[in-house]
RNA sequence: GUGGAUGUAGCUCAGGUGGUAGAGCACUGGAUUGUGGUUCCAGCGGUCGUGGGUUCAAAUCCCAUCAUCCACCCCA
């Protein structure tokens, strides 16, 4: 035998089964987000490399290791997107939408970053992601957030996962904040615990995250982000919390959540569970406002999300019931070979009558072998056709499922047999 | 990028101190020649992740390498 061929580090196949569950949550997610008047839109998978650099923020980790980029035939820097809302930017600027429609768009589909795989991480992984350009208003992100909760209601995971929600600001404050924060963690810059100490350097914002309990200890009089934004940004992130509340819709103020690019301004929002392991985001996104023209674009407001849909599938199967799956409905036994060009025309018949899963069997065997077959298939019925049946046109439905008796109909009345159940 | 654990049959896993590979489930056939899911009997199936080394002898000891999982980091 061959040696076989490993699929790519972190790159995965999901299996019939596990690809029904990632149906059922991106359907959840397409329904929702139809039905608040949002569309679809098909982004490329590969983009120019710099799209990315550009958008995201050159020092951020997504792009400064995680990157999947490499040179085309012509040279030119290409890279396999490492999320959508970039790409999503891009479009509407090359497709000048933003002007006249102020655009309200989905999108599905692959993403890729190079990063050590672990339970809810891999290489390429499925996001759905949603976002709204030249919107100001504080309804805007209400509406968004009210979106997941929608659709993580009708998956059932509502009570599994906590909203943690910030306001950071235009990049002016933040950056204001930052320089505060480094002057005053410098002095204790001994102290501080090695990642933290690598991060006065590379992201101080992220110091805010640390578990390290000396760090924290020391953070608790540092400055505060919420004292360097703006007043109008205040109030508007208000009206927003008012209105989760007026919605009944729980969250967590969350003061160290800062986003993990550099685009995001003002609202941040982050969906977290702890039923999933270490990598516990299921679901963030916030405001965007400086990203157009970042990318070349007039200067338009933006606000998104972006779902991870592994994980929230990994919660999904954490928290409900197994999933019901089978493929096949109605499973159709031939006794014999002879018999093929009839069972074919019951097949038909199913088909085109019904929404029914039909499967014949194909292979030759005893008959036995067959019903164990229809057995596995997960089928509620067996319809069987020997020479009778196809003589007399009918055929034997035998119920698989329950204790009903086997019967025998015309074929005219089968579908209604079938129906009834 | 760093650390820890694990790689033996299709799957889940046994195989103290080296002696030439096993179970359960699954699969195939039979008991049951037009009836599955229960039971009984029989059978198929493995260069023990890969490559070196030590040894008369390696699944077992040593080295390297690859992969998977988990965590750090980061993030959806």
């Amino acid at each position: 035998m061959k040696q076989k061929i490993q699929p790519v580090r972190g790159m995965r196949d999901i299996l019939p089964e596990d690809a029904a569950r990632i149906a059922l949550i991106e359907d959840a997610f397409r329904d929702v987000l139809i039905r608040y008047s949002y569309e679809e839109i098909r982004l490329p998978i590969v983009e120019p490399k710099n799209l990315f650099d550009r958008g995201l923020g050159e020092s951020t980790d997504a792009v400064a290791k995680e990157m999947y980029s490499f040179l085309d035939r012509d040279n030119s820097e290409l890279a396999l997107r490492p999320e959508g809302t970039a790409s999503c930017a891009r479009a509407i600027i090359n497709h000048s939408m933003a002007h006249e429609d102020k655009p309200r768009l989905w999108y599905a589909g692959p993403m890729f970053r190079h990063e050590r795989p672990q339970a809810g991480r891999h290489r390429q992984f499925q996001q759905v992601g949603a976002e709204a350009f030249g919107y100001s208003g504080p309804a805007i992100d209400f509406e968004l957030v009210h979106v997941v909760t929608e659709v993580f209601e009708r998956l059932g995971l509502l009570d599994s996962v906590t909203l943690l929600i910030n306001n950071i600001g235009d990049a002016a404050a933040r950056s204001q904040f930052r320089d505060a924060l480094v002057e005053y963690l410098n002095p204790f810059s001994d102290d501080l615990d090695t990642d933290s100490k690598q991060r006065l350097i590379s992201n101080p914002l992220r110091i805010l995250d640390s578990k390290n309990e000396t760090t924290r200890c020391i953070l608790k009089e540092a400055p505060r982000l919420k004292d360097f934004v703006s007043e109008d940004s205040t109030k508007r992130f208000e009206t927003v919390l008012e209105m989760l509340d007026a919605a009944q819709i729980s969250h967590e103020i969350a003061d160290q959540l800062v986003r993990g690019f550099d685009y995001y301004t003002d609202t941040v929002f982050e969906w977290v569970t702890d039923r999933i392991g270490a990598q516990d985001a299921i679901c963030a996104g916030g405001r965007y406002d400086g990203l157009i023209e970042l990318l070349g674009g007039r200067p338009t407001s933006g606000i998104g999300f972006a779902a991870g849909i592994d994980r929230i599938a990994l919660l999904h199967s954490a928290t409900q019931e197994e999933l019901e799956y089978r493929s096949t409905d109605v499973y159709l036994i031939a006794l014999g070979e002879e018999q093929r060009s009839y069972l074919s025309e019951i097949a038909n018949r199913i088909r085109q009558g019904t929404n029914l899963r039909v499967r014949e069997h194909t292979e030759p065997g005893r008959m036995g072998a067959k019903m164990r077959w229809a057995d596995k298939s997960g089928a509620i019925w067996a319809v069987i056709a020997g020479e009778s049946e196809e003589s007399e046109r009918n055929v034997s439905i035998k119920w698989l499922r329950s204790d009903r008796e086997q019967m025998r109909v015309p074929l005219c009345g089968m579908l209604e047999v079938l129906e009834a159940a």
